[in-house]
DNA sequence: CCCCACTCTCTCGCTTAGCGAGATACTTGT
DNA sequence: ACAAGTATCTCGCTAAGCGAGAGAGTGGGG
């Protein structure tokens, strides 16, 4: 043993290392990409929240996408504010229940979304096509794995 | 083929969606922890920053620092003294060079994040323990070309 | 049928993270 | 020794997000 040597961690701990400096280029990523647009990340967020739920086929009431984003009422009505602005979404009121407010994407803000992540999704598509069924069922099983310990850690203390 | 039916993606995509997915359960994972210490995300990402570079004894002068988060030298300034504040870290003038002012950080910080981030490491490591050799690399190959494809994505456009 | 408690959103005033500009301290090449 | 360059900090400002509370709208019980 080399106690001069600084402790190298197995490949198990760098990869845990690796995935966090994942996670830090894709928010860095993401951060290029609003300030590109002329707006902050809680917005960008907000976007993606938006989108994903719109291709569940799920209508966002304003509380909701907060709720998401964990913002309060008076935050997530400017972060509103600022999209609508630039002319991301729009507001539509819900004709079933009148006291709420739907956030609906505009169709352009999708497009630009793709225009900046498409290239970085296809690659990532391209380079899981090169993996046999046991391989892809490894990075999922991971990352699925990943998930679960978050949520689960974040339970832990209410 | 059926129109009604919502596209769905090939395994591929689904997998991107679900390393987006795990990137926002961490960044609000680390946003917990930031609150629940009286700090903000950025001071956080700092203390990250700081304890990476340290592991690889590397020294971080003030400018490095603020340089890493993509903050400017007001701003960096600004989140040293809320760090000091908080006694999570220390300035030191460096003696090599007298302009230079470097961050380090308390063992009593490193402690905390370890505290918080410790379980959430450990479950991760043991999922991967669980791996063949040929399925870690499948791992570590994915995370490292999305980690190229980001850094490619964003030299493409000055 | 009409209140009254409840829910959803928005307004107001405030705190503070981060920016731009420039001042200050220190270093290095000539 | 000085000029040019580099690192950090100070000052004044913009605006993201919070707490509190004010409307709108809903729905169940008398």
């Amino acid at each position: 043993m080399d106690m001069a040597e600084q402790a190298v961690p197995g490949p198990e701990l760098e990869t845990v290392h690796l995935l966090r400096a994942v996670t830090v280029e894709l928010a860095l990523h993401s951060a290029r990409f609003a300030h590109r647009n002329g707006m902050h990340p809680t917005d960008v967020r907000a976007l993606i929240a938006l989108m994903d739920a719109s291709r569940g086929g799920e209508d966002i009431p304003v509380g909701r996408l907060g709720a998401l984003l964990g913002l309060n009422s008076a935050g997530t009505t400017a972060l509103i504010d600022r999209l609508e602005r630039l002319g991301h979404v729009r507001r539509v009121r819900d004709e079933r229940d009148r006291r709420r407010v739907l956030v609906e994407v505009d169709p352009r803000a999708v497009e630009l979304g793709q225009e900046f992540f498409g290239p970085l999704t296809g690659r990532t598509v391209d380079l899981l096509k090169g993996y046999d069924e046991r391989e892809l069922a490894a990075v999922r099983g991971f990352l699925t794995g990943v998930r679960e310990a978050v949520t689960d850690s974040a339970g832990q203390r209410p």
